[in-house]
RNA sequence: GGCGGGGUUCCCGAGCGGUCAAAGGGGACGCGCUGUAAACGCGUUGGCUCUGCCUUCGCAGGUUCGAAUCCUGCCCCCGCCA
């Protein structure tokens, strides 16, 4: 059995997790660890299948950052060559697939955007792609497919639900998790983290480095946080996530967007901490998107995105800096809203009309009237354009 | 290899010769309301030189006064059997 030390301190890191298995295998190999006098290889891959990290990846990096603060290494590994392959866990179809500009982008930003929530210091960071080792020969994946059995894989739920409703499984697909796994022999992981959508392909790291005789590694997955919608997870292709480098505005905004009930799991997830009870729905909200906002930013930026929030649609003023666009007046001296508009928010003409057409565009606060889509130079130069609740554009007529 | 079912607007999905820029839902957007970019209600959701015109229903041809709807060929997808 573990000393108490490390019995806590597993206990401290596995907080929040939805599985830590085997059990008592974290405990054990922190011991282990401490009595080598060496740190654990704490495994995360990611795909690069969207050029962007959003808060639900920052649940599993914000934990993989407790185990830097720990002592230990993190090894991150950007999975640029099983982008290609394209990870089934949650899917009923198969991905599409990426062009190797797309991966590598992907990759850079990754890399970059990840830094933002771990520690950088190559004591404790390892960062790696995956194609380093994946450019196995036939013999290596003859090797590593004889691990495996088809009714092992077929045990997985998002499998076997396909299966049994005669849905496609492509062959890349039941490859993938073979892959992962490989990641972790050659990364020689002590442990896995991940989102509880990945425990099966987790769990398989283990039988694939076993088959390859090293030691298995334990596993840890993380609660899967829903995105503002409430009740889907947060997903970029579901459109409802938010960036860790969104601005600190937009962070500010789409927190508060969040339904109610899903702030105790922002809170504890991301914040590690339970949300305040002394204070109401709206204010615990508020605080919620400010420490967000101030975590991933700054705190005076924090602040700063308060400020524009409450001015832009509590008090419904122009926020103070508003992006200029410059306008050509027509023949007629008169200034084309539908073409400004056009070219200003990227909107076509068409649209540009029907929200001036329901009133959703105003000029200096004053709504515009259906059918008003030409202005004079006069009442344009130097005006406020406001489309919609959220867009602001200072024109300025050359 | 054989048999069968499909490819529709951002997504899902109806339509199966005119009344179709194409039902319904989702999403998104706008307005109202609101502590909120929430919920709810109403509306909008191909483009344009906008009471009309142009382009769209896998691709290419054809039949017809008229095609998303019928025919031919091609491409792609799915299932079953082997």
């Amino acid at each position: 059995m573990p000393s108490a030390p490390e019995e806590g301190q597993s206990t401290a890191l596995a907080r929040n997790a939805v599985d830590c298995l085997p059990e008592g295998a974290l405990a054990e190999k922190l011991d282990a660890a401490r009595k080598d006098g060496r740190r654990l290889r704490v495994k995360l891959g990611i795909d690069p299948t969207a050029p962007d990290i959003h808060l639900g990846h920052a649940v599993v990096l914000g934990k993989l950052r407790e185990f830097q603060d720990a002592g230990h290494l993190v090894v991150l590994i950007v999975g640029d060559s099983t982008a290609q392959v394209g990870d089934p866990s949650g899917r009923s179809t198969l991905r599409p697939m990426l062009s190797l500009q797309e991966i590598e982008a992907n990759a850079q930003t990754f890399q970059d955007q990840a830094l933002r929530i771990l520690d950088p210091d190559p004591e404790r960071l390892e960062v790696r792609r995956n194609s380093e080792w994946l450019g196995l020969g036939m013999t290596e994946v003859l090797r590593l497919m004889r691990t495996t059995t088809v009714a092992q894989m077929l045990e997985r739920d998002d499998f076997a639900k396909r299966w049994s409703q005669a849905q496609p499984i492509s062959m890349l697909e039941l490859m993938y998790p073979l892959l992962q796994g490989y990641d972790s022999v050659a990364v020689r992981a002590d442990l896995e983290l991940g989102g509880t959508d990945q425990k099966f392909n987790l769990l398989l790291g283990r039988d694939i480095q076993r088959a390859y005789g090293q030691p298995e590694q334990a596993i840890m997955t993380m609660p899967i946080l829903v995105g503002v919608d409430g009740r889907q997870k947060m997903s970029k292709s579901l459109g409802n996530h938010i960036g860790i480098t969104d601005s600190p505005e937009e962070m500010y905004g789409k927190t508060l967007s969040i339904p109610d009930e899903a702030m105790g799991d922002y809170y504890r997830l991301l914040l590690h901490r339970e949300p305040p009870t002394e204070l109401g729905p709206r204010d615990a909200k508020r605080l919620l998107a400010r420490e967000l906002v101030g975590w991933l930013h700054s705190p005076e930026q924090a602040q700063a995105a308060e400020a524009h929030f409450d001015r832009v649609f509590v008090e419904r003023e122009a926020p103070e800096q508003i992006e200029e666009a410059s306008v050509q007046a027509g023949r007629d001296g008169m200034v084309h809203l539908p073409d400004v508009m056009a070219q200003a928010l990227g909107i076509s003409r068409s649209e540009a009309r029907r929200l001036i057409e329901q009133g959703g565009v105003s000029l200096d606060e004053i709504p515009l009237s259906a059918g008003e889509l030409d202005v004079a130079v006069d009442r344009a130069q130097g005006a406020v354009l406001k489309v919609g609740k959220r867009r602001f554009r200072r024109l300025r007529v050359s």
